[in-house]
DNA sequence: CTAAACTCCGTAGTCAGGTACGGAGTCAAG
DNA sequence: CTTGACTCCGTACCTGACTACGGAGTTTAG
């Protein structure tokens, strides 16, 4: 398959057709010249187009993703190394916070689990505390 | 300070004065009755927003959190129990997945490192190659 | 030669969680 | 009693990544 219908391309990348026009609005994949209206497009579309998804999965915005495709493979490695560099710091982050909530949702769980039916619920309760949201953390001392 | 004006109790909460009237429009948080067009809050509603900041804080949704604020902290406990544990099951879901994606970045990272200096550029080259996006991870063999 | 399927392209809608704007009314100080 | 700050309310705008719609043109199978 040398060349193929928009329809053929989405199916081959797996993504859809509005997807692809989408894509091309922002940039991202050219616009083939057409013959009679219908365009078509060559194998190097269908590599960008994965490059795009591969990229996404990694968590680039499709902005980053066009910093990645203006780059050349072997002038510049070292920007590409560093936008990665950069993206994983965004996700080690990202990652922290996440745990931090988890921890503290634990912590709540736990808490409901072991505290006497008669009194109220332990995360409602929390929640509702007057000011800082920590109280469910670490210790109850002074600190 | 019994009664506050919209911006008071929005700097009371910590957060803006639209974002107040924001979550009266998602009917998160009464609409006092006005006397002479001017509304005024009382000490639950600072209670009520800053639950529903804290509960952002844990990684609930506005959705989710009129849930919570749906229910009593006496007679409903199991069920805030199961919002908590659900939630929690989704942000260790969502790690995961970030740490799926720190991995192959790091690996991608420490490739294009100690790849030759001659080679395409590791990061680029394996987003760009044909289908499967894992020929970054594990091992170089045929698995 | 026709009918179905596909393509093109611009525009608009979706989700979440706000943020901004504008005009009219109200309140407090001087 | 005016000035300036604040309030009310509806509506529109923002980001990011799509997704849908509609009408006109094109291609293909029978």
């Amino acid at each position: 398959m040398q060349s193929m219908t928009i329809s053929q391309l989405a199916r081959a990348a797996e993504v859809g057709v509005e997807t692809v026009r989408y894509y091309q609005r922002r940039g991202l994949i050219a616009v083939p010249p057409t013959r009679s209206g219908i365009r078509r497009y060559e194998a190097p579309t269908l590599v960008r187009l994965r490059f795009i998804r591969r990229a996404q999965g990694l968590g680039f915005s499709l902005e980053e993703i066009g910093d990645l495709l203006g780059l050349d493979e072997h002038t510049d490695r070292v920007a590409a190394r560093a936008i990665a560099r950069e993206k994983l710091t965004q996700i080690e982050e990202r990652i922290a916070q996440l745990q931090a909530m988890a921890h503290a949702l634990r912590d709540l769980v736990a808490c409901c689990e072991h505290s006497p039916a008669a009194q109220p619920c332990p995360i409602l309760h929390t929640l509702a505390q007057p000011t800082r949201a920590d109280s469910y953390s670490k210790s109850t001392g002074a600190g």
